[in-house]
RNA sequence: GCGUGCUUAGCUCAGUGGUAGAGCAUUUCCUUCACACGGAAGGGGUCGCAGGUUCAAAUCCUGCAGCGCGCACCA
């Protein structure tokens, strides 16, 4: 045989097994298997990124899922994949290269030759995460790793786009957007977090043009933004302004416009507030959401009286309309006036301040606390800005809120529920084009030409993309934003004949679900694509069924879909998992995933968010190479209750180390036990044969009758068998329930607390003496216990439970498809059943009895201390058992309490200067022989008889209570009573033993 | 403002009506032949505050306070 190392080396052991279960293709799914299916997609993350504790947490958790199914008898597809990342990664790429002095723009590149470089960087840094994964023990099929750019998964995204277009579900308009200075795109709500700003509150006043002398003031954050104004707001129930309404106000900026440039109008609007602020508001629709929506309410109104109004004083030029001061950089525009053009917004501000103030028109300034939109990727102010883009209105919305409301998809913990409906209750249309070049370009295509030209210049092309069935025609005439869908063989038949000489141009559009070559087709005959891509999640959001094969109905998808288990962060519920439950319903027709679970934040020990800013977020690769994998999940998994953050500490991971190492030594012990005769040896080689052995591995499946000895059976034999059953149905249902540091607890507190403290070192006395028989069923029992603990650790402890299982020798007298190739399919332990229980007298009052045993124990080892007697030093005690004690537990006793001798006296009375302690097995008695501090003894009784002086007058009082007595269930009164006797003996015994003391 | 979660030992957290728990930290002792990544024995809590329900409340209800998160948002 050879040695096993002293400490466990998770180095040695880790990649070994997971290239091991790589070529055993172990991770693969199986279609066609009979075997019930148990799937989960991941969570695909950012295609350039690193892995994070976060990722740590996730992919723990779907891998425990998963390979508990496996022992289950499931046949199991977690199908893992990574997303583009759009904003992230074009960032990124940009930056380097910008860096290192190739660009100074990505313009200079083109955007080809841009993308090009796009796809190289991913090529290099693509794979990254996925290699972490795999340190971590991720049991995914690596066969069907996809990514959102793969060109059939593009082909899913374009498709749906298309669909949702002739669904009339995707439009095109001109709306108020958040727009990323930073990034240079449109934003959708969720990409926007708000983040409370100290700033100040200008009042500037303005004088009303048809009341010299009458002056209005206006409360702003954002004087920067009054070149912008195209009116002025009140509301028209405050009897303060009401009268003005229809009036004009002179505005103040830019200065150098002529006087008739700057009269814009005082109109009314409900959505002023006229307790805040002045209850004048000015209004800025190019920058201003809630102005923009004053502004279309308004606009026909206006206009309507506009028009009286110029006829009769003419001084009205300009019309209310948005006026843009902010440019898409976030730089004032010429519109913004001499003063603040080229300006960055912030500085701009200031500046207007100044020239409020030369005007004499500012009043006063406040400090003020208000909330800003931030774009959540680059963390700077977004601009609510006018663009033209692309918006979805999101499918089978009721469905989808149904599904979870009914409790049909479940939601752990169950509150995030709320949230989702909530959301969906307010649900807004979807902003999904995106200004960027990394991503899945917009498949909608668009030429202009003259009536004349149309035979020339759209009808062959229109004849080419005949094959297509989702050719989408729509024309745009002039300029007006109106956009009619057309049917092009009808428009030739019907309309083109009378626009024959028409001079004004026509924009001819056409979406579709193209082929490249189509789209090659378009490109050569003049069409344009559009230039912007599709929001990243606008792709993630097909995930669960893309990534199975969607639009065929693939095998796969026959199998695996909907999904089992969806594990992912809260951060992302909007985001991700709401939209994948309504894009499941509009393609497949039902829910993606039948339950989802949000796992806690990750934060450092101060509670703070890891970021990369403040440098608080260690790299699990450290990790797990300071500790080892099974240590980093273990750790991980236990200081994750269901529904908390996680605070994070490197001690968790060493605490998982160090139970790994705990389980290593105690198979070690195992192994030293039991080599001579009836052991069997570690292995070194994988796959190496056991020796030959009289033991066998022993699963609830296959008997162990014949193996372990019923009538050899001791009391600590039965108590640890029960403690193996009750953690393993505890297990279970924590599992069942997602607890896993329920879980993790159960484990631990099993493997350390019952079955290493109190068993172990109670088998020793076993295994230190004589009895042949005897030491071959606690062998038995040993290996029973084991083989059955580390496939419970399984989950969670991968690689060292791998290790284990072959090294003990547990495979190899399984069937290679139930744990004889590898632990993965090994079945998980049943809890012990009524048969095993009865044939082997594991009565539970074995718990009790054993828990009464160690009891004593834990008392006659307090006496050492208490005689100042060091723990190495062997000593005597004297036993007087309530009733016989066989000699087995004597030895066992003895061993425990680390004695010279444990002598039984059945008649013993105790003299002066002797320690004893009671439970209800008997007395415990060490003669001290004048070696104590009788003091400190004394001291430490009376603090002791104090506290059962309490708890007795407690319990006392609470049955001295007639409503009491009267009205609790039978059970708990003979509970209460009980506990009185049991405290009052103690009180006898303590009260004994302070007079022994003298 | 609406919603939601948390507040229990020095720290991190379990504990949904009946004797307050774990891990870490701490104190003392021990390198005894599985493991010092270990063993043994201790100390440490009026369960955020105030009411209420109940024979009985950390636990259920109400209110308050503090911290956090989500959504909405008033210039």
């Amino acid at each position: 045989m050879s040695e096993i190392s002293k400490a466990y080396e998770p180095r040695s052991v880790e990649d070994k097994w997971y290239q091991f279960w790589l070529d055993g293709k172990f991770f693969v799914a199986n279609e066609h298997a009979t075997k019930p299916a148990y799937s989960i997609v991941i969570p695909p993350p950012n295609v350039t990124g690193v892995l994070t504790l976060g990722h740590v947490l996730n992919n723990t958790i779907q891998d425990i899922l998963c390979r508990k199914a496996r022992m289950d008898g499931k046949e199991v597809l977690w199908l893992p994949g990574t997303d583009h990342a759009g904003i992230a990664t074009q960032t990124v790429v940009e930056r380097t290269l910008k860096k290192s002095g190739e660009i100074k723009h990505r313009d200079d590149l083109g955007r080809e030759k841009f993308l090009e470089r796009v796809w190289e960087w991913k090529e290099k840094h693509g794979g990254i995460i996925i290699q972490q994964l795999k340190k971590l023990g991720a049991s995914c099929d690596w066969t069907r790793e996809r990514f959102t750019m793969d060109p059939e998964y593009s082909r899913c995204v374009q498709r749906v786009f298309v669909d949702l277009y002739k669904k009339r579900l995707i439009y095109r308009g001109k709306r108020m957007v958040n727009w990323c200075p930073a990034s240079l795109t449109a934003l959708s709500d969720e990409e926007v977090t708000m983040k409370e700003q100290r700033g100040f509150m200008y009042y500037f006043k303005v004088e009303v043009a048809e009341a010299p002398g009458t002056f209005l003031t206006i409360a702003t954050t954002r004087p920067e933004t009054i070149p912008g104004d195209s009116a002025v707001a009140v509301n028209p129930k405050d009897p303060r302004y009401a009268h003005l309404i229809g009036k004009h106000v002179l505005r103040p900026l830019p200065v150098e416009l002529p006087r008739e440039q700057k009269l814009i109008p005082i109109i009314g609007d409900e959505h002023v507030d006229f307790a805040f602020g002045t209850g004048v508001l000015k209004v800025t629709p190019a920058h201003d959401k809630a102005d923009f929506e004053i502004y279309e309410r308004q606009m026909l109104a206006y206009h309507l009286s506009a028009f009286d109004e110029s006829s009769k004083t003419n001084q009205i030029v300009e019309p209310l309309k948005p006026i843009e001061v902010i440019g898409k950089s976030g730089i004032m525009t010429d519109k913004a006036g001499k003063d603040l053009q080229g300006l960055d917004r912030f500085k701009a501000r200031k500046v207007a301040v100044e020239k409020l103030t030369e005007l004499g028109a500012l009043e006063r300034e406040e400090p003020y606390t208000n909330n800003v939109g931030f774009s959540e990727r680059a963390d700077v102010p977004i601009e609510p800005r006018l663009s033209e883009q692309w918006f979805l209105k999101y499918p089978s919305v009721e469905k989808s809120r149904e599904v979870v409301a009914r409790g049909e998809m479940k939601f752990h913990p169950e509150r995030w529920a709320k949230v989702y409906d909530h959301w969906m209750d307010g649900i807004k249309d979807w902003c999904i084009s995106r200004q960027l070049w990394w991503g899945h370009r917009i498949p909608v295509w668009s030429k202009k030409t003259k009536p004349d030209f149309f035979q020339t210049d759209i009808a062959p092309v229109n004849q080419k993309l005949r094959s297509s069935v989702n050719a989408i025609w729509s024309l745009k005439v002039g300029s007006y934003d109106l956009e009619e869908r057309i049917d092009i063989e009808e428009f030739i038949q019907n309309s083109l004949p009378g626009l024959k000489g028409v001079e004004e141009s026509l924009e001819f559009r056409v979406v579709g679900d193209f082929s490249t070559e189509q789209a090659e087709l378009l490109n050569q005959n003049g069409f344009t694509q559009d230039p912007d891509v599709l929001d990243t999640w606008f792709s993630s959001w097909l995930w669960p069924f893309a990534t199975m094969g969607w639009p065929e109905q693939t095998d796969t998808l026959k199998k695996f879909y909907p999904t089992t288990d969806l594990v992912t962060g809260p951060d992302i519920i909007f985001f991700w998992v709401a939209r994948m439950i309504m894009a499941g319903y509009e393609y497949m027709g039902e829910l993606p995933f039948q339950n989802v679970y949000f796992t806690g934040i990750i934060r450092d020990k101060q509670g703070r968010k890891m970021s990369k800013s403040l440098g608080n977020s260690p790299d699990p690769l450290d990790l797990i190479a300071k500790f080892g994998a099974d240590a980093l999940r273990f750790g991980v998994m236990r200081a994750a209750p269901l529904g908390q953050d996680i605070l994070f500490d490197e001690q968790n991971v060493e605490l998982g180390r160090n139970f790994c190492n705990k389980l290593w030594n105690a198979c070690r012990f195992r192994q030293m036990v039991g080599t001579k005769d009836e052991g069997r040896s570690m292995k070194d080689e994988t796959g190496a044969a056991a020796e030959a052995s009289s033991f066998n591995p022993h699963t609830s499946s296959f008997p162990v009758q014949g193996e372990i000895e019923p009538t050899l059976l001791s009391t600590d034999d039965k108590w640890i068998l029960l403690k193996l059953d009750a953690a393993l149905r505890e297990v279970t249902i924590a599992l069942n329930e997602y607890k896993f540091s329920d879980a993790t607890a159960v484990l631990y507190r099993f493997f350390w607390s019952e079955y290493c403290d109190w068993y172990v070192e109670a088998s020793k006395a076993v295994f230190f003496g004589t009895d042949a028989a005897r030491k071959a069923n606690t062998l038995a029992v040993i290996d029973f216990v084991l083989s059955h603990t580390v496939r419970m650790f399984h989950p969670f402890l991968p690689f060292i439970t791998e290790e284990l299982w072959h090294g003990m020798g547990y495979a190899t007298d399984m069937p290679d498809n139930q744990g004889g190739k590898t632990i993965m399919f090994a079945p998980w332990p049943l809890p012990l059943d009524d048969d095993f229980k009865g044939h082997y007298g594991l009565d539970d009052c074995y718990l009790e009895m054993g828990d009464t045993k160690y009891d004593l124990v834990s008392q006659g080892r307090n006496l050492r201390r208490a005689a100042n007697i060091g723990a190495s030093k062997k000593i005597k005690y004297i036993l007087k058992p309530v009733t016989f004690m066989p000699p087995h537990e004597v030895e066992v006793l003895k061993l425990l309490l680390n004695a010279e001798s444990v002598e039984v006296v059945d008649n013993y009375v105790a003299g002066k200067g002797t320690l004893t302690v009671r439970t209800s097995l008997g007395e415990l008695h060490l003669p001290t022989e004048g070696l104590i501090d009788v003091a400190a003894e004394q001291a430490r009784l009376n603090k002791e008889l104090e506290k059962i002086e309490a708890e007795i007058a407690k319990v006392e009082a609470k049955l001295a209570n007639p409503s009491f007595t009267e009205k609790v269930p039978v059970t708990v009164l003979q509970e209460h009573q009980q506990r009185l006797a049991e405290w009052q003996s103690k009180r006898e015994h303590v009260k004994t033993a302070l007079a022994a003391l003298g």
